[in-house]
Formats: structure tokens, sequence, C-alpha cells
DNA sequence: ATAATGACTGAAT
DNA sequence: AATTCAGCCATTA
């Protein structure tokens, strides 16, 4: 894998619990604020039983992203209700509630 | 090294 | 406000 790769699932590992952080996001906190495409294809890369919490990280939309058929929506969305995080009707995370801006990462 | 793909985003319609 | 088009990046073939 590579240095940035790594990059991306030491951020996503920053997240944290019960927030949900955008693609563009991560890229940005990593210094690449135009490689949101890079970090979906790290995280679609991501092996299984990584202790990386793919899931907090969501579309700009504050939405699931995966397009993949099964257990990738559907668990993605399932874990972040599992840590509080909300849904709206529309399906969308209210993004002022739990967006991750990349500071206080737990703390206020 | 070139071309194609994809868990993205922003601007335009 | 929702949908469509084009641009960008990292990875893989």
């Amino acid at each position: 894998m590579s240095t940035f790769t790594n990059r991306v699932y030491a951020m996503v590992c920053r997240v944290p619990h019960g927030r949900v952080v955008s693609y563009g996001g991560i890229a940005a906190l990593l210094g690449h604020p135009r490689a949101a495409r890079g970090v979906g294809q790290a995280l679609h890369a991501l092996p299984d039983g990584a202790d990386v919490p793919w899931w907090r990280v969501v579309n700009r939309n504050g939405e699931i992203s995966i397009r993949g058929a099964m257990p990738g929506p559907q668990l993605q969305r399932a874990l972040l209700e599992g840590e509080g995080v909300e849904f709206g009707g529309n399906g969308r995370i209210d993004w002022r509630r739990f967006g991750w801006d990349g500071q206080w990462e737990g703390r206020a």
C-alpha cells in the first residue's frame, strides 16, 4: 500500500466515536484537498478486520456513498446509528451535528 | 508509461 | 432544491 493510503487510514482512526467526516474532509486534513476520490479508493481497498472506523466516512451530502449492492451501505448505516448518529428521513446525516472538523477529538 | 476505474466534489443547468 | 457535467486523485491493469 502507498503512504497516502496509510495516511488516510490513520486519519480515519482519528475520527471521534459518534461523529462523521467527508472524504474531502479527510483529504483536506491530509494536505490533498482534491484527493477525496483517492480517499474513497483507499477505504475501498481497506482490508476486513482492519481497526479503521471506515463507516464514519460519508460523502459531502452526509449520506452513504457506497454503491456496492450488499452489506456495504446497510452495514455502514447500522454501525453509525449504533454510535448515536442519526439519519434524517431523506437518509442524510445532519452535518452540523455529527460533522467532524478535524479538531477536538472527542473532548469539548 | 499509458489507459481505465471508482466508497468524491463543485459548478452549471 | 435536485440532477447533470466536468475535473481531480490514487490505484490497478
